[in-house]
DNA sequence: GTCCATATGTTAAGAGCACTTACATAAAGG
DNA sequence: CCTTTATGTAAGTGCTCTTAACATATGGAC
């Protein structure tokens, strides 16, 4: 090992890694700065130069974690289009792929207690993901007669509560309840009866 | 004030509130175990006597939560019989209601990272609770002609996670997210919404 | 090229925390 | 009454976050 220059070159990326690591490792509160600096090959001061404390850099995490969330579910989005049905059960999925492949992301977003309005920048890079999956809601929702149709916010946040409930209570870590169903397979029902609930699915199947 | 005997008399309970109270007050990660020691009136190393740690003290906060939650539940079930569909609904109302009226307990029992197999009781008292929404799940769905039933522990699964994600994102603390909807409204309306698809609410309200 | 301002690191120190060990006091029961 | 047991305190270890003072590298002005 180069044993480093005084200067690591790239430390606050490394320590927004080092802490995504280590929160999907032991959890938010398991998860310390100190840590983090030592991963990072640097000592714990160092990390005030790039970051108020503790919580900063959680929050930086989240951050970063809704942007890639946003970009994935733009992404799941535009994969099922034309059809606005496949556009938004590519969406709903998305959630849930998410939670799997980046949980230091997911958990400092959405466990470790940092609040969504921290920062004006935190507030609209997780206002930009709830547009897409709102965007989704509005299209598919248009196939609904308008005065039975509820409003696009309202479905999206069924929909956006049915899948963080599913990963929260039967996929993270799961440190507790199994479910005798796999996550994927309960968040597709689940979202497949909604929908059918709004008439956007034949009753028959 | 009688500035207390050497012994407590209920040091346990006493500490169960204060953490209970911080909890609620300052989140899972901001309670310390030694400022539930200074609220009971105590060392923090006296905790030691009635509780393995920090963590098995959440536990029994936990514990207790989930206690309560069971009956709450129980209770609700009970109250709308013998109609199945006024005991479900009741049921599920009662999710949002106790994580309004017992946050500490809620946090413990969901936000503190405690796993629900720590303990062999904890387990048990979780899955208590787990089956009296199943018990009102299954009894509704006996109106679902066979063949397309979902099963009950599929259908209690969806109903849950709508429930606690509806909690988690718009009800909390709240401190980011304000949905443009009452927690209630939004929870009210998507059970209705997913029963519907569940064909045991006719499609024309 | 040299010099200085700035960025980025380290060391040292304070305060708080979880937890352990040894000790002190009270309560309960023979 | 005296011993056992339950329940508290005191003191110490090692970790944490955070700050302040100091050290070193970098880059631009001249």
């Amino acid at each position: 090992m180069p044993k480093r220059a005084y200067h690591h070159g790239n430390l606050k990326a490394a320590l927004v890694e080092a802490a995504l690591e280590l929160i999907a490792l032991k959890g938010p509160s398991g998860f310390t700065l100190s840590q983090a600096a030592k991963q990072a090959g640097v000592t714990p001061a160092a990390v005030y130069r790039h970051f108020e404390g503790r919580e900063d850099l959680i929050a930086e995490a989240a951050r970063q974690g809704y942007g890639i969330f946003a970009d994935l579910m733009e992404h799941a989005y535009q994969s099922g289009q034309p059809s606005a049905l496949a556009a938004f059960e590519a969406t709903g999925r998305a959630y849930l792929a998410f939670a799997r492949k980046f949980p230091g992301h997911y958990i400092a977003m959405f466990e470790s207690g940092i609040s969504v309005n921290r920062t004006p920048e935190l507030a609209a890079v997780s206002a930009r993901a709830n547009a897409v999956l709102e965007k989704a809601a509005d299209a598919l929702s248009q196939h609904i007669p308008a005065d039975k149709r509820p409003p696009a916010a309202m479905f999206s946040a069924h929909v956006w509560a049915m899948s963080h409930g599913v990963v929260e209570l039967f996929a993270r870590n799961s440190p507790g309840r199994a479910s005798p169903f796999p996550p994927e397979d309960l968040l597709e029902s689940g979202i497949g009866i909604y929908l059918r609930g709004l008439g956007l699915i034949p009753p028959d199947q």
